[in-house]
DNA sequence: TAAGTGACGGAGG
DNA sequence: GCCTCCGCCACTT
């Protein structure tokens, strides 16, 4: 019976994981920009959907993905706020009104590491 | 098959 | 800076 393939996206969700993985300490990404260097342009909703399902051992840094906005997508009070928002002023990133300033934060990644870092 | 739903993005007011 | 509307796309019902 068609266990296997059952779902084939799965494959674009390890490379989202894998650039979210690529974010260094104390940078932002957002979720086009994570989109993009997936491989996967325009589908910044496909990189939400991949954080929510990344498992926990594989340890993505998750907290470091926000909106093109440089805000946080989480209602502001709501649990996950507040754990996104703590990780982050953990890595010593400036968050105000559930904001963060891209002109300081954002991650400008560099070409060739990442066609070392990236394996596909 | 169609309609609804979102951890989004961009344009416009 | 904030809000609304619309386009988008994978997934669910």
């Amino acid at each position: 019976m068609s266990l296997e393939s059952t779902k084939p996206v799965n494959i674009n969700y390890q490379k989202i994981w894998q650039t979210v993985l690529c974010i260094p300490k104390g940078r932002v990404a957002s979720y086009g920009q994570i989109a993009d260097l997936a491989g996967l342009p325009g589908k910044a909703r496909l990189v939400g959907r991949a954080l929510g399902f990344a498992p926990k051992k594989l340890n993505v840094p998750w907290q470091r993905v926000i909106n093109s906005q440089g805000k946080i997508s989480f209602p502001i009070g709501s649990e996950y706020f507040d754990k996104q928002k703590g990780l982050l002023q953990s890595e010593e990133i400036v968050v105000l009104n559930g904001r963060i300033k891209l002109k300081e934060f954002q991650w400008q990644p560099d070409l060739t590491e990442l066609l070392f870092t990236l394996q596909y």
